[in-house]
DNA sequence: GCAAAAGTGTTGGAAATACACCCATGT
DNA sequence: ACATGGGTGTATTTCCAACACTTTTGC
């Protein structure tokens, strides 16, 4: 169906669909998908060359226009697949970017959609545009206004790693307590006290004694534990915080 | 303009528009705000009759397409505009709805912007397609998927007011330390202690005592407030609010 | 036996909670 | 004088932050 194409990714070339709805007057909407990473006590995030001529030397996140029939999540799943051959990861919707010009080609709505992946877990099976993962610490230009939407991303891991146990599925299945506290301390780019961060997690009763140890490491081993989800959709959610800002 | 027409709101007939865009297989993306505010202890939500036959019935947000050239809150401020006369309030995006099925006519992706307004010092301009406030406790059906997406911005509303000043646009530029409770109770649906409540607004220090007293009331006045916005802004927002989930 | 990280308790201070009486005003 | 909500203080508990030594393993 032609009139599909003209806003579906599909085969086409996306400069060619992009042209089109440019001319057409049509806005397109896209996802991005900012895949967050950790491996070497360092967040990282997946990103890929650009298709686009003006920033040809840049980075950018995995994007693509989102097809006429599908919901909003089922493209960031699809895109993200078709980027990277990943499936069976989170992703979160996180905001829209709508600026009207924050795209050159056309008018282009995005929205974000954040993934957590392990990266020694996940092997990358298509690996087109260069992609791979790159420090955080260490992104400085990009191609669009990613810098700005890898940012806000960024910024909503560091909230919600705080409030929601998102953070589990950068690590293997079974951890050790070294390994979690290094997560938060490299996402939240801050030092934390060990005892006291024991202390808070053990007391959250929702870690699993898997009754095994670290092995090959060059010191006493750590017991390894593993985060009881199951327990975790029981509790409920409480609706009082206590008012802060 | 004519292929402006077929994604801009403009002067045309909405239904018009989503037919074209249906029959030419584009997405179309609108904008829906959730506009809150506050009366009679009670928070209440603004809602219009739908445009739409299949829903003539229902109650649905204040919504339409965005326009070719302007950015999303731009698009959400005109959208506020047009449709009550309203300016000068926050608006923050909450998020994205974008089921392909969500929308009978045609496919289109919304996203939510919130609005919170004191009802007392806006008055509506424009009335048109019944618009009028309705406590949130009694809605029960609405249009399209707008039940859904005003449970979203609820519930993105008792989170935020407790981590973010945004309640003080619901009450008058100086208020009583009751109504401000009054407040926080309602949208959390919760009972606080007087004095702990009066305890933690104070131990912030953005609270400025205004030397006035409440007029009027059929009891000893209370002495009025107002938020210190600037000294708020000022505030360096913290990074580490303790794991907890 | 040495290097390296694991594991473990206590204490002081801050913040949250629970709770009850007197005060100022309008009627 | 009474009804209504305003305004205040204290004791208790809970939570958080700071802090140092012993243990286990690999080399």
């Amino acid at each position: 169906m032609s009139s599909e194409a003209t806003i579906a990714s599909g085969k086409k070339n996306i400069k060619t669909i992009l042209k089109q709805l440019e001319s057409e007057g049509i806005i397109g909407i896209s996802v991005d998908c900012v895949i967050f990473g950790f491996d070497e006590n360092e967040l990282k995030v997946l990103l890929i060359k650009s298709d686009l001529e003006k920033f040809k030397n840049k980075w950018s996140l995995l994007g693509d226009l989102i097809n006429k029939n599908e919901d909003l999540r089922e493209a960031a799943y699809r895109i993200l697949e078709e980027r990277t051959g990943l499936r069976d990861v989170y992703l979160e919707q996180v905001k829209a970017f709508g600026e009207a010009m924050r795209h050159p080609a056309a008018r282009v709505v995005t929205i974000a959609y954040c993934s957590l992946i392990n990266i020694q877990h996940h092997q990358l099976k298509i690996l087109d545009n260069e992609l791979h993962w790159h420090k955080i610490k260490s992104i400085d230009e990009m191609a669009f206004d990613h810098k700005k939407i890898l940012t806000v991303c960024y910024e909503w891991l560091q909230k919600r790693i705080q409030e929601h146990p998102l953070g589990f599925s950068l690590l293997p299945g079974k951890f050790s307590l070294r390994e979690l506290q290094n997560l938060y301390e490299a996402i939240l780019n801050i030092k934390l006290d060990r005892r006291n961060f024991r202390k808070k997690f053990f007391s959250m009763g929702l870690l699993e004694d898997t009754q095994e140890y670290e092995t090959d490491v060059p010191h006493r081993p750590g017991k390894l534990y593993k985060f009881n989800y199951e327990k975790y959709q029981k509790k409920e959610r409480k609706k009082w915080f206590g008012i802060d800002f």
